[in-house]
Parts: structure tokens; C-alpha cells; sequence
DNA sequence: GCAAGGATTGAATGATGGTTCAATCCTTGC
DNA sequence: GCAAGGATTGAACCATCATTCAATCCTTGC
């Protein structure tokens, strides 16, 4: 019994990213969700207070996911430059892979209430990526600089210029390698 | 009669950039603009077929006049480096005199018909910026790079950038200068 | 002055979609 | 088996606004 509360739990919010990721947010009545998770329309409210709890906690979830897959990816490598590719190129390739979903996450008009939680994702990545450059400049490979300030900046430029290839639904294959080497000039690696 | 037809648009446009720099986009419902317009509600649509139509007019008119004051700035400075310089200080000095309005023409949920303009305000930056950086690039101040994706990549950091002194209704003294000096290292600006 | 025609009004309309709740259905403990 | 109590249902409810429109008011040309 309660196991079949916290399944349908589950459900909701899996049906609830399913329809973020083929039709984005703007698609996620509480009627469509519900039917998706094949519970009915009030049983929804069993489980959340109100449609901005689901999201935020859907929010929560796709976010940290895609947070750790990135920071996974980083801690593989040496260098505060490795590292930095590492989050472009999962950062992006994964936006890529799920371009609906990753322009809900970063762009799309949301409820107030959700788009806080956007705040928390967005900052998460920037304390990742301030992390590894507050160890570049400890270690002396990156030049003196606030790595608070960088890695919010630098959070701001990627999804910036994922947003245009979202909107396209690709990007050219020279873009990533465009966008490493313009993280790199401002993280101060030297060449 | 013509003059007073023009006057009622007017004063409908400023009513709303009014009620968007004090209470954001979420405090203008169409009747309260056209209140503090001094019109009923229903003249606001002899003058805009929509809500849609009218705030896309008000975006266009509030960013041109954000780019406009940017352009200004910079077309003062001879070097790139001091273009993008006089670039950030007018852009985070005139978000931080009117932060509510700030927020809502940069980040705030609206409408995806107005969401629209918001690109085409942010597609302007990035077109102002791009010729700046190209001009580096051509005199050999700036090293190769794609001056698109760059200026791109520094509309997004600027914009993230200033979220959170947004929110928090000031900047500190040092974040400005710094944020200069990340867009520095990020163009490839010689020390 | 005085009609004609457009401007103005603001209460009524309508659409959307989140939220509720009385009725019904299961599960569970005895 | 069988009640008791919670889970589930989904149609009805309701709040919010954008939008409309019949009635009224001005302006203007004669």
C-alpha cells in the first residue's frame, strides 16, 4: 500500500518530465499528466499541495541529474581546462540529446514559484564550475581572479549560447569547440 | 482627434512600462494598465489587437531604448577593450537605477509571443557587441575568434551576471570591475 | 444648431485550467 | 466474510483575466 502511494508518486512525476521533454512545460496541464501517469486528475493533489510543488520537485529532480552527469564528467579530468571542456561538452551534448527538455529547464516561461527553482539548478552549476576554478587559481594554473563571479558568468554564456541551437534543434559542429576555447580565454588558461 | 488618438496610445504604453517597473510584468493585467492610463479597458484595444501586441510594443520600446543608451556609450570609446568596458557600465548601471524593469525585460516569466521580443532584445546586444569585437579582431587587438558566438556567449554572461544583484536590489562596489575584467579575459584582451 | 459617425465606456462574456469533493472503490485487520 | 478507513475518481467548481459589445458620449462637417 504504501508502496503503491510512493509508485504513484513516481509516475506522476515521470509522466510529468515526459510531457515536459516532447511538449515542454507549457504542455503539462494537471489533466495531461495525470492521464500519462494513469491516475486521475485529483489523485495528483494526493501527492503535491498544487501544480508548483510537482514541477518544483520535478525541476529538483531533472536538474540534478543533469548537475551531477556534468560534474561526474569534470572530476574524470586533471586540469582546470579539462575540466572546463568536460562541462561544455556534457553540459551541451546532453541539451542537445533532449533539446524540449533542456530549453524548459534553462528558458521556457514557467510559474514563478517554478522558475526559483530554475535560480537553484543555475547556481548549482555555478558552484561546480567555481569549485574547479578556485583550485585552477590555487594551484596557480588560472590567473588571480573571484570564482564566484566567473562561474556565474561563465553559467550565463553557455546557456546563452545553447539557447540559439536549441531553438534550431542542432548546432554546428563547430560550435562546441568555439565555445571551449572562449571559456578558456576567460578563465585565464594560458595557450 | 487624430492628436488625442495618439496621446490615449502613448499614454497606454507608458501606463504599462510604468506598471512594469513597479510591480514587473505580473502586475499588468490590462485593466490596470488602461486605469492608470485613464482610459476604460476596452479602449485599450482600439489601440492594440491584444495584450500580446501591446507588450511586444512596450519591450521593443523599453530594450531600444536600453541598446540605444549602450550604443551611445560605447561608440564614445576608440579600443575594444574600452567599447566592452563602457558597454557593462552602462548596461549594469542603468539595471541597477530601475532593477524591477530590469528584471522583467531580462528574466521575468511572460508570455511567449512577448518572450519573443525578449530575444530579439537580447539578438541586438549581441549584434551591437559583435561589431565591436569584429572591428578588435580586424585591427589585430583582439586574437581570432568568432565574433558572433563571443558576443553571444557575453550577453548571457552579463545578463546571469546581473540576476542576482537584481534580486538583491544592489551590486557590491566590486562587482562591476570584475565583471570587466572576466569580458576582458574573455575577448583576449592583452594585460 | 444638429445629425452622423466614430470614440469611449465598463459590465458582461468566455476560455482556460488549477483545485475541490461527494461518491465509489480497495485494502486491511479482525 | 466483513466492516472501517483511507485511496481514487472525474466531473463540477471557481478564480482569473483577456476580450467583446451594446449603450453612451463627443467631435465634426454642414
Amino acid at each position: 500500500m504504501k508502496a503503491r502511494l510512493s509508485a504513484s508518486r513516481e509516475r506522476i512525476i515521470a509522466a510529468a518530465l515526459g510531457i515536459m521533454a516532447e511538449h515542454g512545460y507549457a504542455g503539462c496541464s494537471v489533466a495531461a499528466v495525470a492521464e500519462r501517469a494513469g491516475v486521475a486528475t485529483g489523485s495528483v493533489y494526493r501527492h503535491f499541495p498544487t501544480k508548483a510543488d510537482l514541477f518544483a520537485e520535478v525541476f529538483r529532480t531533472a536538474s540534478q541529474r543533469e548537475v551531477d552527469a556534468v560534474a561526474r564528467a569534470a572530476a574524470l579530468e586533471a586540469s582546470a581546462a579539462e575540466q572546463m571542456a568536460a562541462v561544455v561538452e556534457t553540459f551541451s551534448g546532453r541539451a542537445l540529446q533532449s533539446p524540449r527538455l533542456a530549453y524548459a529547464l534553462l528558458a521556457e516561461p514557467v510559474d514563478p514559484a517554478v522558475d526559483a527553482e530554475r535560480l537553484v539548478f543555475r547556481r548549482a552549476y555555478a558552484e561546480l564550475i567555481a569549485g574547479h576554478v578556485a583550485a585552477g587559481v590555487a594551484s596557480g594554473e588560472l590567473p588571480p581572479q573571484d570564482p564566484e563571479l566567473t562561474a556565474t558568468a561563465l553559467v550565463g554564456a553557455l546557456a546563452e549560447a545553447m539557447v540559439g541551437p536549441l531553438a534550431a534543434g542542432v548546432a554546428g559542429p563547430e560550435t562546441i569547440p568555439a565555445l571551449i576555447a572562449f571559456i578558456h580565454r576567460a578563465l585565464g588558461v594560458s595557450p
